[in-house]
DNA sequence: AACCTCAATAAATCAGATCTTTACCCGGAT
DNA sequence: ATCCGGGTAAAGATCTGATTTATTGAGGTT
């Protein structure tokens, strides 16, 4: 898991500004100097600059003449960039993160499945039905790691299955939340039985092509993974 | 509508770029050297780099040493990207961004309207319903310019309302959607009365609070609205 | 065929100069 | 005191040439 991005100097001093605007440490309205920037990283302006002309790509900064480099509002990023949503997973927004994201699944996941059972491949449901079995397999021996991993795959599956290429990119953020969940918010040491059940339910309605059931088994699971999540929080809020 | 990026010689090279990529003349696997690139625009290294940057950022090139930058294949692409989605908007891919988007939106906004339920200020109801009403008015007279930007303020004020960052990014997204449907898919010259009265349900039901007919009543919008645009696919593949 | 050496190549980085925009200061007019 | 216009300097934007570094592919050795 998790490849970064120092390839090169200006994928470090992209990174380490990324880190440092999405924690907070740089605020919203600080302006930066390129010169200032320059000393604080020990890199030439050229590397600076591509670093501040990646950032203001995604609406993190922008840059003015005579003025310099704005921190800007969050209201203007681009939440679904790779990039932010790895850096506010790994700092503190890593919560808040986690609960958009999950909304977001509940939206898509389900529309992906109904379309999967219109649009799968022989071979994309054979993925689907493997993965359930691996679930299977993990969820009754406990062995969380393999069980997540089994999951990456189903739901990485069923969105590329979707047929739909903004659906199948969200695969990578998917998969962040479902490890993020396992590895933070901890899950119960055994997996719902239920839940696998659910997953078998949609990869059968997607060989079966009825994209009504795929549909409603694949907001099963997800509203099952909200409403776990919700719970932690709670607890996490109020511990009683 | 449509503010564009030829803020600066780097961003009116790095439009070029990604129009020419997006189109297919700039085909993946294709490799570029910046000394080419510099003649083909007429401008230094620092710029052409920093273009490449951005377009690197966003997944559409990579740039190796003692090779030079490769056009990336459409699967690793930054799909989300407001950018992107302008350029295939804006190009050949123009029907196909426009069914990706709206396979999206039938996932997410009823998703979007039920959180809204639960979480939209009092400002945001009456915006809401202001809309409503603006669209019943100019729906009747027949002036979809101006029944459009009341669909599109529901719509944004909607994703907004719900409470969640990510959804409500999607803003300009679904405002591209619904001006596209109007502007090229040639919606019909009166807008559906029933949609009219969803949008009314929509925000009824989320100023009482009531997630589940909000989200019913949304779904019932964006179902329309594919079946629609299906529909008037069809007749265009096949002129009966 | 596998492996090592080495030189050519193109990007990556640095550094300095110059251009361009524009925020801000200041004087004059009303 | 307020408003307007010109001038100025600050800071980014762009250009350019030099230097560094990683990689590929050629060529030779075993």
């Amino acid at each position: 898991m998790g490849d970064n991005d120092p390839a090169g100097l200006h994928g470090s001093v992209l990174d380490r500004l990324g880190v440092a605007i999405t924690s907070g440490e740089l605020a919203p309205g600080l302006v930066l100097r390129i010169e200032q920037l320059e000393a604080r990283f020990g890199v030439s302006r050229s590397v600076v600059r591509e670093a501040i002309r990646v950032l203001e790509s995604m609406g993190m900064v922008s840059s003015r003449r005579r003025v310099g480099v704005t921190v800007a509002e969050r209201a203007g990023w681009n939440l679904f960039d790779p990039r932010i949503i790895g850096w506010r997973l790994a700092g503190d927004g890593r919560d808040e993160q986690l609960r958009s994201l999950s909304e977001l699944r509940r939206g898509v996941e389900p529309v992906a499945a109904a379309l999967a059972a219109r649009r799968a491949t022989p071979a994309q449901c054979g993925t689907l039905t493997g993965s359930v079995m691996q679930m299977a397999v993990h969820g009754r021996s406990g062995d969380l790691e393999a069980y997540l991993e089994a999951d990456i795959v189903f739901h990485r599956t069923l969105l590329e299955a979707s047929g739909n290429e903004m659906l199948g990119s969200l695969g990578d953020v998917v998969a962040a939340v479902l490890a993020g969940r396992t590895h933070h918010h901890l899950m119960p040491a055994r997996p719902e039985p239920a839940a696998i059940g659910w997953h078998a339910e949609v990869a059968q309605a997607v060989q079966a092509g009825d994209a009504a059931a795929a549909e409603r088994a694949m907001r099963d699971i997800v509203e099952e993974a909200t409403h776990a999540m919700l719970n932690d929080e709670r607890a996490i809020l109020d511990p009683s």
